[in-house]
DNA sequence: CAGAATCTTAGACCGAGTACAAAATTTGGT
DNA sequence: ACCAAATTTTGTACTCGGTCTAAGATTCTG
């Protein structure tokens, strides 16, 4: 099965060029100001190729998204029996952190992602779709879960948002300029800070830094 | 200022007119099967014009975005000095509930609207930037009051998530096929819910079950 | 090596959205 | 009521993302 053929192995070779080139024409231009007609000519093939391989524009540049989503889907499937959602995912978060991973948001390469991101509405536009598949995955497997429908799309939204939280507020702070080191380190806080709310709730109840139960 | 002149009331005839011509085509035919030449021809107007009031082409249909907006942040605003957000917020779906109004989702028109939403995914994609223009709102106004702009951001978050899956789920039975009043008569527990599991977290911590006063 | 299956290509085509300058309309002052 | 300024509407032409189709090139199977 390690074994593709040589039009298997092509084809991922080819995608990956053209996102490569793509990739280095919007960071140097921005987003909007590179058509798809120019990607081809210089990734040297036809602009039905580049639609072959990427069906919208805004893929050529968030094409990551397919693996984050199994990822997160491994996150939840694969956590130990009994585990709360929140639980693993709190732990992957610290580890996606630790690891430096792009998706941490705390790392200086989000500084070039975000600016050619911030450049076009329809690139922003389609990560917000992208993080509506997130949540809507992750209600599909606690709802198979549970068999409870309306909580599993309660715990999967709120489970979304804090996850989109925490990583916005890294960006955020690189982007003003924050020094690196520093972002990671207060990032460990940030997680934990995200997901006791999640787990606790917003409301004024008893203080939100203790639990009695 | 109740008096505007001719100028500006013809402004929001035209507008309406435009956007009435409009929703009805899309009802009848789907939103991607309409041009936006054909809705200004039926309007008696010029392309131009169209775009002129609508940016885009799925502001024709999500045109209450805006109004929906204003009373969000009216909602928060206004609310009496000290109370939680999202008390605030859960008896304002309580109210739009009990007054049948459209925005609690539990309506007959869901069904018509939501179809044609569903026939389009720039809709789709259009709607749920709109539901993040709400997030932000929320973490501004909220930020505002606390300074705590994390903070905010959590709770402007969650609270939007907790919105969202409401509406979803009376509309998600509604296109099912349930019985209108079961389906409104249900709501009031879904929300009490939704802002249950919002205030008190979905932690394991204490019984989530309990509580129905 | 032959034929089937798949991928690529060129070119025409569609619709959303923009640019621009001319024409129509409302406004405010007199 | 009339004129000039401000604003809105219109027609035309254009760009760009995305689709369609039919033909050509490449890889696969045996």
């Amino acid at each position: 099965m390690a074994e593709q053929g040589l039009r298997e192995r092509k084809k991922q070779a080819t995608r990956r060029m053209i996102s490569d080139v793509a990739t280095g024409l919007f960071v140097r231009r921005g987003f909007d100001a590179v058509t798809v007609a120019e990607i081809a000519d210089a990734a040297g093939v036809s602009k039905m190729t580049v639609f072959n391989y990427f069906p919208r524009k805004e893929d050529l540049f968030l094409d990551r998204h397919d693996d984050r989503l199994r990822e997160l889907e491994a996150v939840v499937r694969d956590r130990p029996a009994g585990e709360p959602v929140a639980v693993a995912m709190r732990r992957y978060q610290h580890e996606l952190l630790a690891a430096r991973h792009p998706l941490s948001g705390a790392i200086e390469g989000v500084r070039g992602f975000w600016s050619v991101l911030e450049s076009s509405p329809a690139l922003v536009s389609r990560s917000i779709e992208q993080e509506h598949e997130i949540a809507a995955m992750l209600a599909g497997v606690l709802a198979e879960e549970t068999g409870d429908e309306l909580g599993a799309r309660l715990v999967a939204n709120l489970l979304t948002a804090t996850l989109t939280t925490i990583y916005h507020t890294s960006v955020a702070r690189i982007i003003a300029g924050d020094d690196l080191a520093r972002v990671q380190a207060d990032q460990v806080a940030v997680i934990d800070r995200a997901f006791d709310v999640l787990e606790q709730g917003i409301g004024p109840g008893r203080d939100r830094v203790h639990s009695d139960g």
